[in-house]
RNA sequence: GGCGCCGUAGCCAAGUGGUCUAAGGCAGCGGAUUGCAAAUCCGCCAUCCCGGGUUCGAAUCCCGGCGGCGCCUCCA
């Protein structure tokens, strides 16, 4: 089966097609840098790293790059009141988004350009949309005309007219129409600008992404990503301006992802900490403090510090992208409990065969995905199976949960198979058997690998799991074993109660007794 | 007022015309295993918000309700 993926310009799934053979452009509208990212701020870079993986799988060349918004009036504000430079704010900020992008996982894209580097770029847009009539200079600003674009609306499916009924758009000043947006926004006192043709000033909100995607990918692109928020107006407008500059379409697949909700449905980050003079109800600030700590504040110490990123990730993947997501506590304690059983998994194939599972080179190309030819014909018919249904699910718009319940299944069917060969009882010998599981653990390794996770061990130690528990957790199991060989059970169970009072779960195995934390 | 989305088991969630009396996870309940546990395996646990309609056939399409949410505010 074809990849076929959902574009919100044409409402449908769409066969997926790209502007040039072999090679795919992609333009992620990233964060303005004004404050410590907060997890919202992942979600997109983290389903989109996916769909790099993935297309890479599939052989595309794929070029990922996410804007950084250094220049805006939230940063402005933002750096007066804490007595700093809009450079060093927005350098700060962006070294923690950095942070926090490689602490869950993505690392594929290419290039995080700055808008502040692209000013002649936008001036060059706007100078040329200017020159054609498709926008005006109004008192030192510079307003797209909305009305010079016919197809005006289409991405967001709204037309001028009914947009401006029932809105709030003030009736004001002498744009010659309400729906007009600025380009180019005229300095005023004490504000950072650029000189232009139209006076001293900054880019509007909506130029540097056509500026910076055109200038990097092509006047054409095959997707354009972002969040569902950022459809209106922020796209449209993008969408407008630029292929008023151009004549070319601007993005073959706009992709738009959900947003992260709290519990309540209600959305996190919002209006609260906006312009300031939105007044929140009484309703939406409860709604914030459930959504509290875990979303609205810096995703490094209100969710990493508190769970492994890789749960999140699994977390953000489990939910279809295009959904919302909505976040609490307990799904990402549930996630966390779901993600141990594989733990397990990669455990116990390293106790048996002494190899790590991270260490597995897996295949990175459909083309090369492991061979699942030879016997036992059962499981491996099995496995083989659970790939195609695993391939399907992503070809089909990226259906990361779809996969996931794939990733699960295979899981499960290896356990049997480890069960059935009594691989895990100490000491098998059974070369044949244990090359079909490391064959097994190849190709989840490989399926895994397209979403971004058990890549690497996750650091579960905690202040505790020092040398000097360890040894005295050797001590306590060596003393017990001796109990236990005496059928002492009374004195064995006893350590072992004690200890899952202490939050230390043992496990007696034929071949000695492991041991964890909880 | 305009544009749009969603409603699947206790919770999360995939499926969007037939293989669906519906994947998977968490929780729960039986069983195997174990000295007992833990872990693992096997089994059980939903007719898809309600009412009409289209169709040979609908969770899936249409209409009408009810409920929840988003955008129209430079929030990813």
């Amino acid at each position: 089966m074809a990849l076929r993926v959902y574009n919100t310009l044409s409402k449908q799934k769409e066969d997926f097609q790209t502007v040039q053979p072999g090679k795919v452009s992609m333009y992620l509208c990233g964060p303005t840098v004004y404050k410590p990212s907060h997890i919202g701020h992942m979600v997109g870079p983290v389903i989109f790293d996916t769909v790099k993986r993935y297309l890479s799988y599939n052989g595309f060349d794929v070029t990922y790059v996410i804007n950084i918004t250094d220049v805006d009036d939230k940063l402005i504000n933002r750096a007066r009141e804490n007595n700093t430079s809009i450079e060093a704010l927005a350098a700060e900020m962006s070294e923690d988004y950095f942070d926090c992008l490689k602490t869950i996982g993505v690392d594929t894209v290419d290039e995080f350009p700055r808008a502040t580097k692209y000013i002649g770029e936008m001036q060059k847009i706007i100078g040329r949309l200017v020159e054609s009539n498709k926008a005006y200079p109004l008192n030192g600003d510079v307003y797209f005309e909305v009305t010079s674009d016919d197809d005006y609306g289409k991405l967001s499916r709204r037309n001028v007219d009914d947009m401006l009924a029932g809105t709030r758009v003030q009736a004001n000043d002498q744009k010659h129409n309400p729906a007009d947006f600025a380009l180019w926004k005229g300095a005023k006192e004490g504000e950072p600008g650029w000189d232009s043709p139209w006076g001293r000033g900054r880019p509007g909100w909506h130029i540097e992404c056509s500026a910076m995607s055109m200038k990097i990918l092509g006047e054409s692109i095959d997707i354009h990503g972002g969040g569902l928020d950022l459809l209106f107006p922020h796209h449209e407008n993008e969408l407008a301006q630029s292929e008023s500059c151009t004549g070319k379409p601007f993005a073959r697949y706009w992709m738009h992802n959900g947003l992260m909700q709290s519990a309540d449905a209600s959305k996190i980050g919002g209006a609260h900490d906006a312009s300031g003079d939105a007044v929140p109800d009484q309703q939406s600030q409860e709604a914030n403090k459930l959504a509290g700590s875990l979303g609205a504040e810096s995703v490094k110490t209100a969710v990493f510090a508190k769970f492994a990123p890789e749960t999140v990730r699994f977390f953000l993947l489990s939910t279809h992208y295009r959904s919302p997501i909505p976040l609490s506590e307990d799904s990402l304690v549930d996630t966390g409990k779901s993600l141990e059983g594989f733990y397990r998994l990669f455990d116990a194939y390293e106790r048996v065969t002494g190899h790590s599972f991270y260490d597995i080179g897996a295949a990175t190309s459909r083309d090369q995905t492991v061979s699942l030819d030879e016997d036992p014909a059962d499981f491996f018919g099995e496995l083989s199976h659970l790939r195609d249904r695993f391939l399907q699910a992503m070809d089909d718009d990226f259906n990361t949960g779809g996969g996931i319940g794939v990733l699960f299944e295979m899981r499960k069917c290896i356990n049997g198979f480890v069960v059935q060969q009594k691989l895990d009882a100490g000491g098998s010998t059974d070369e044949a058997a244990i090359a079909a599981w490391a064959t097994a653990m190849t190709l989840l390794k490989e399926l895994a690998s397209l979403l971004g996770v058990f890549r690497q061990p996750q650091e579960t130690s905690g202040p505790t799991d020092d040398a000097f528990a360890g040894q005295l957790m050797d001590l306590i199991i060596e003393v017990r074993a001796i109990a236990r060989k005496d059928k002492q059970f009374d004195i064995a169970d006893k350590i072992r109660d004690g200890l899952t009072a202490l939050n230390v779960t043992l496990e007696d195995r034929p071949d000695g007794t492991d041991w964890r934390r909880e």
